[in-house]
DNA sequence: CGCATTTATTGAACGTCGTTTAATTCGGTA
DNA sequence: TACCGAATTAAACGACGTTCAATAAATGCG
């Protein structure tokens, strides 16, 4: 039995989201459950719910941690030099994607139950990582009228490596193309913010 | 206790199907259970399994009927006049979304566990479906030098739309931007396949 | 028509799940 | 040392997916 004092509240907190997440690399959604992260921390599954509120509640928190780590990564491909800074970020996306996979697709395969909503802190999390995102490709998009008008742009772009990626992710993309993910997703991008006077017919990249 | 007669094998199965597009509707995958889909069929939940090989098998199923009335929508869209056929197109597929937000949430929140593949019949689905977007933009994208250039820029914007649809239904857009989905739709069909001589650098629609 | 065979359907069971709660066990304090 | 409060547990509940022997009904056969 785990005694009290080997962890303090917060570091216990942070120890199941690690599990968890551990769990979710290997198994996915499906194999995550408050048994299996109990037992990789050495207690039982009624220590949790004095940690979170319920395993909905813990995997919002998993996924605030991926968050915060994919702002990591793409705050340093957004430090490049502003010439090769979309295809960096792009590159940044799908390498942290294709790291685990898993992981990643907890962030949107998990659904909150009906009444729930997710946190503030998780819509900041996500804001400060838009944010960060418009902030390194301003310099490309000064031909935009208004930061608004940047940030729709990428909000759009964001929606679609999403998009891309979730598909790539559950094998739905393979059935439909045999392309790269990450090439539909620099298609996408160079297409969208190209500053560039880029003839709109023939789309740049044709690949293979 | 239902007769042995009442229905024929196929007429059952789709009944099932029926069944548990309903429950999805209404409850989405959280609330789709084999016993709440036996039940509305007037079946116990041993029945369901002399029809599908698992409740998998089932929601892959109504994920097919999603499909093929999405394809049916799409084709109606596309048969409009090719100068309002993108708009159109675009238009047709978030009305799809949004008449009936997590039965459309199905389609990607489910995952096959671990091992499983998707049956084959279900990528000639997903084909005959990109097939016919491809064929109604064919018109409009005459600049793109190949149909296999053609059909991955069709497929890069499945996956976007796909991405903007399931980050509005789950209510992690509204997070990020106040934007009415269907614009960014636009936004990205718009400047992907906008075959006119768009300059690239500021964005087309600005929205409010 | 009556009986045997086949087959759809059931009911009960198994193990696992998320979650709750009363009981227990421990560390800190007097 | 004895107590107190807090962390942890064990056990239980209802619901879940799935399996399978038992049962009921329809069919085929004499």
């Amino acid at each position: 039995m785990a005694r009290r004092n080997d962890h303090a509240p917060d570091e216990l907190r942070r120890l199941a989201r690690e599990a968890a997440g551990a769990v979710a690399r290997e198994e996915g959604l499906r194999g995550l459950t408050v048994r299996r992260v109990a037992e990789r921390i050495g207690y039982t599954p009624g220590t949790l719910y004095n940690l979170f509120a319920n395993l909905d509640d813990l995997i919002v928190h998993v996924n605030g941690d991926t968050l915060d780590r994919l702002d990591a990564a793409l705050k340093a491909a957004g430090a490049s030099l502003p010439a090769e800074r979309r295809a960096r970020l792009v590159d940044a996306y799908f390498d942290f994607v294709e790291a685990d996979p898993l992981l990643w697709s907890l962030l949107f395969e998990h659904r909150l139950p009906a009444g729930a909503e997710l946190p503030d802190w998780y819509k900041a999390t996500l804001d400060r990582l838009i944010d960060n995102v418009v902030a390194a490709l301003a310099p490309l998009m000064e031909a935009w009228p208004s930061p608004e008008a940047r940030r729709m742009t990428v909000v759009a772009l964001w929606a679609a490596l999403h998009g891309i990626s979730t598909l790539a992710v559950s094998r739905k993309l393979t059935l439909v193309a045999a392309v790269p993910p990450r090439a539909l997703g620099h298609l996408l991008v160079e297409r969208m913010i190209a500053a560039g006077p880029a003839p709109a017919s023939p789309p740049p990249v044709t690949l293979s």
